[in-house]
DNA sequence: AGTGTTTACGTAAGCGCTTGAGTAGGTAAG
DNA sequence: CTTACCTACTCAAGCGCTTACGTAAACACT
């Protein structure tokens, strides 16, 4: 197992300079093709592979990207974990990363233990990606004044730095002013995620904005809240019943949304009869649920490409002018809502 | 942004020598609490991070454990894509590797361009995770000549490494047992994953186990194959709805399960009235769908710990004997099987 | 033949840390 | 007063690559 044999090994193997065999190995040319060959030989016949950490010190890059996520399952409530959605982003940048010959490397931060974690990870990378959560804004600060840094779906309008993200407030916005105009309700509640989430607040802003743009009175705050969980979700609308009866229920994601169902199944409401639900995100499990969850599309994956794709036109040009990327969602039109069709409808819109 | 000091300056600055703010970065002790508030007051100054080439360049040791799993998508058909499970184990990864001060990289293979990022990772970590249909057995064998390797779910049986993996053959045994013990089902279909797959292969041979246990014939082969996708498992059933009509359609994992629902309902098969269902995997979808999937629970998550534990373990002892590790499966029993309770009974049990 | 250009290398100086060996000064034990 | 042993450091030699810079030989062109 495991020799570790170097770059001297295989030069003095293949009778070549250190520096032809790190020319062969980079692929840059300036040998010829017996070299080429030979220098590669060696290399596979002791089993050689250039170490990442001299190649990172002596180009001062490590090829490295990292992302920086929130693992909320160990420290609020237990039954809380990591949005859905963090798995597809992380795909989304390990693709694009991969593409130009870069490698990513993922870390949650699980309630304090943020700083001394993003530190650790910060000086193995080139640049790093932060998602929503993850780490506070001072840490945000602190941390990018030494290594380049992406902000993903964060409260990204008061920084300096690079961010991406979905627009979901427009998301928002549109599906709710499906339910006023194609199906005609006036009395629809809010149920909310955490209130520290950008993504909740900026889609109780598109609530409203529906709301107001349909001249239909916009509550200051959401109706419940749910942490985003399905337990939590349950919990919300079990609250909510007991106070009134709207005609549909807008969820600040998809697994709320769930539990709604749950719940409205239980009190013997049916939906979309009774009442109507819908949610966000647009989980594997929205199409499954019964009935089918209108919901909103977000490009994960895309969105995770994007941060990559930022950070890397951000290392090459360090002094080029912020870049803030918003990707449009799409409604996805389902049963819930009330429509009739098993179709999917969708349509673009951005803010 | 991102000026990037180094450790000279901060020695200078805190008028040390830089053994000592090694020291001190490092918690080892060695340096009375003045000095250490010193050093440290003057790297947060002027921003410094270590640089984590330089340190593993030093130590010889990155900190970094590379997780290697296959991504399908594109390579085979455009719709497949890595199974859901992959994130599950990442998360699982990441969790144990973080608490010990470790971070993961991650890298997905696609199609034959294996081998380059193989190699290009394994230069970059300590140790390897290497996750079934991600490299060919000969590049897993070459890769671990170089880097420490633990194989995850693979056809870790012929190898001489380190593996970890769930009980694929004792859980479908179980299902499938139940099917028969249960509910006296004696015409049993089987639809498969992917030959290529060993978790395939597990899962038909714990089908026939059952079924020779039980004193029935057992095929010698699948009664079809799906390709482990929703649509693929609806194919796979169309077809063999053509020739017959089993008591029972079990197939090697939840998608495939989730599309065996939607052919039979359009079919006008009613489930499990007409037809039993069963899956694998237990993903989020089969508690969501309905009837409620009938089907096997993996330990993702503590298989991705595990795989990570191991890997630490080895790298401590690097001539340990081999280890591998086979974690028990839970039958989850919902309603697809033509249970009546809406409870989920579980039960583990180990090959 | 003389000159410029290209190809195919080699030389050696780092890159920014860690770490083993060494040391000064203080304290405790004999 | 020694001697031994801490504690709190410093010194400097690497770790295994990359990359300016240099150069000899081959080739092209006048």
């Amino acid at each position: 197992m495991s020799s570790r044999s170097t770059i001297y090994e295989v030069a003095q193997r293949s009778g070549v300079s250190t520096a032809t065999v790190s020319r062969v190995m980079r692929d840059v040319g300036g040998y010829s093709a017996a070299t080429r060959d030979r220098v590669r030989a060696s290399a596979r016949e002791i089993g050689w592979v250039p170490s990442g950490s001299a190649r990172g010190l002596a180009s001062r890059r490590s090829g490295i990207i990292g992302v920086l996520f929130p693992d909320l399952g160990s420290s609020g409530e237990t039954e809380e974990e990591s949005p859905l959605y963090v798995d597809q982003v992380i795909r989304g940048a390990e693709r694009a990363a991969t593409a130009v010959g870069h490698a990513v490397l993922i870390a949650a931060t699980r309630g304090t233990s943020g700083r001394e974690l993003a530190y650790s990870v910060a000086g193995k990378v080139d640049g790093l990606v932060v998602m929503a959560r993850s780490l506070t804004e001072q840490d945000v600060d602190a941390i990018s004044r030494s290594v380049p840094t992406v902000v993903f779906a964060n409260r990204s309008s008061r920084t300096r730095l690079d961010s991406v993200g979905a627009d979901n407030r427009g998301g928002m916005a549109a599906v709710v002013t499906h339910l006023i105009d194609e199906h005609g309700y006036t009395d629809i509640a809010f149920v909310s995620g955490p209130s520290r989430s950008p993504d909740s607040v900026a889609r109780f802003a598109g609530y409203r904005d529906a709301l107001v743009a349909a001249d239909l009175p916009a509550p200051k705050a959401p109706a419940a809240g749910g942490e985003f969980t399905e337990a939590g979700g349950e919990r919300a609308v079990r609250e909510l019943l007991t106070e009134r009866r709207p005609q549909a229920i807008v969820c600040g994601n998809d697994e709320m949304a769930i539990g709604a169902l749950a719940v409205l199944g239980r009190a013997k409401l049916r939906v979309p009869g009774d009442i109507a639900v819908t949610g966000f995100d647009d989980i594997a499990s929205a199409r499954h649920v019964r009935p089918a969850l209108t919901t909103v599309h977000q490009p994960m994956r895309e969105l995770g490409e994007q941060a990559v794709i930022v950070m890397l036109a951000r290392l090459r040009e360090p002094d080029a002018p912020r870049r803030s990327i918003v990707l449009p969602t799409q409604s996805v039109i389902r049963r819930s809502c009330g429509c009739r069709g098993r179709s999917t409808t969708t349509r673009r819109h951005t803010s």
